[in-house]
DNA sequence: CGTACCGTTGAGCAGGCTCAACCGCTGTGG
DNA sequence: CCACAGCGGTTGAGCCTGCTCAACGGTACG
């Protein structure tokens, strides 16, 4: 298959790679709009302390949906998806989660959806109730997952603004932007699209094969270059901005 | 206009009118899937000391996306509505909020969305800085909002869930069932519609028109009875569950 | 009585879905 | 070594349903 053989996720940094590790976007007054690291260095090495590294390949599964919830994971490089199969055999992607991010949020002591790698990952897992013992002990660290949750859920909700779009081109070209903040604008001005072709429809709640024609109509009217099937590059940021945010 | 003019959130408790309340599901293990109160007595009597209660009519605007965020509310009864007007001149409506729910979630100082009620609403209204200053002083506090704000992140994701369904009958089905769910059953077995037709299409994603033809659809089939513009019972509750579940 | 707003209905269009066939690559086993 | 299965991706044909536009109805309010 595909996945893990080009490098994706190659671009992380060193301190990303090396301590479980928080961003969001904070709830005060800010000049930039940026994505800030939110733990401060004793707490990520307080976390440190009661956490595993693992290191994980393409397609394991780090839990399944309904499974009691005893882990909380923090991603450090590469990618997950977060996704649940639907009555219908359907399969819903609720969200791609990288570098910074939580995972394993839980509900009445189980797992919402099932997580699975997409990339090679490296994931600093730690069980739920010696978290919960940190956050006691260490109150100034709680205010910090408040701050992740709620930047989650900023973006939770930012996310079904793209399916109010009919247009495919135009969710698609959300989504490719989304990838582009997410993932960390690539020196070489490049997008990297570490998930299938399959996963993008689910997640942005399209046929696979919407998808697929979607970025050719991306593609024909000169907006974005897919120089192949997990890299894309933007051509005329004005029009692509304008495509995006036309909702 | 209708809204306001027959008894909607009259069945709200006195608990929920007299003090700050927040509800949610846990994280940890529960036999119920039951929606808990987080805050303790004195807790709710904290927060009850740097809020001021405001009353407020169907339409008033609580505050505007992108102005400076100061405030935070707790509605406490009534529904209010969070909003984003998108440039195309659409309007998608994020949310609706009942008594329980948290209000004026801001990302870098600024609000994210319109918020206005669409009943006569109760609500609490505290100065953020003062509720931070809360949430430093009583650390278990902290958590109780990081359970909230968990809370409404899985309800978002799950709501997401909603747009990947095509059929407008099943989009309309499951906003009914949601309904049913958030604003406590009535004791009559029928559900509370606070809201506009055009709200509820903004919400679930569909034209005002597709609502409106959903809805005659679930009559006909026998699952629902609209017995105003304001109140659905459903008839038929297998066949509805098994519409609204048939993702 | 006119206006505004919400809700309703109909006609016709368009874009996304489904189904089905096919390609190209990979890994496997005879 | 090659045949084959499996998987992700691609393309085409035709259907279907939700959207758009437009006209109209009812109710509240000035």
């Amino acid at each position: 298959m595909h996945a893990g053989t080009h490098g994706r996720g190659a671009h992380t940094t060193a301190q990303q790679e090396h301590a479980p590790s928080l961003n969001a976007m904070p709830f005060g007054l800010s000049s930039t709009r940026a994505v800030v690291q939110l733990l401060t260095h004793p707490q990520r090495l307080q976390i440190l302390g009661i956490a595993t590294q693992l290191r994980l390949t393409t397609r394991t599964t780090l839990y399944r949906a309904d499974s009691p919830a005893e882990w909380i994971f923090f991603v450090s490089r590469g990618v997950v998806k977060a996704f649940r199969d639907l009555p219908s055999g359907k399969r819903r992607v609720m969200a791609f989660l990288f570098p910074s991010d939580l995972v394993g949020l839980a509900e009445c002591g189980r797992y919402v959806n099932t997580v699975q790698a997409i990339t090679p990952v490296t994931v600093y897992r730690t069980r739920l109730d010696q978290l919960m013992e940190l956050l006691k002990r260490d109150p100034s660290l709680k205010l910090q997952f408040l701050y992740k949750i709620a930047h989650e859920l900023r973006e939770s909700l930012r996310q079904t603004i793209v399916f109010s779009r009919r247009d495919a081109a135009g969710r698609l070209a959300m989504f490719l932007r989304m990838l582009e903040q997410r993932a960390g604008d690539q020196k070489d001005g490049t997008i990297d699209i570490p998930m299938s072709r399959s996963d993008i429809a689910n997640f942005i709640g399209l046929s696979l094969e919407s998808v697929i024609r979607a970025s050719h109509r991306l593609e024909e009217s000169g907006l974005v270059a897919f120089e192949d099937l997990h890299r894309a590059r933007v051509l005329h940021r004005r029009r692509f901005e304008e495509l995006a945010s036309a909702v």
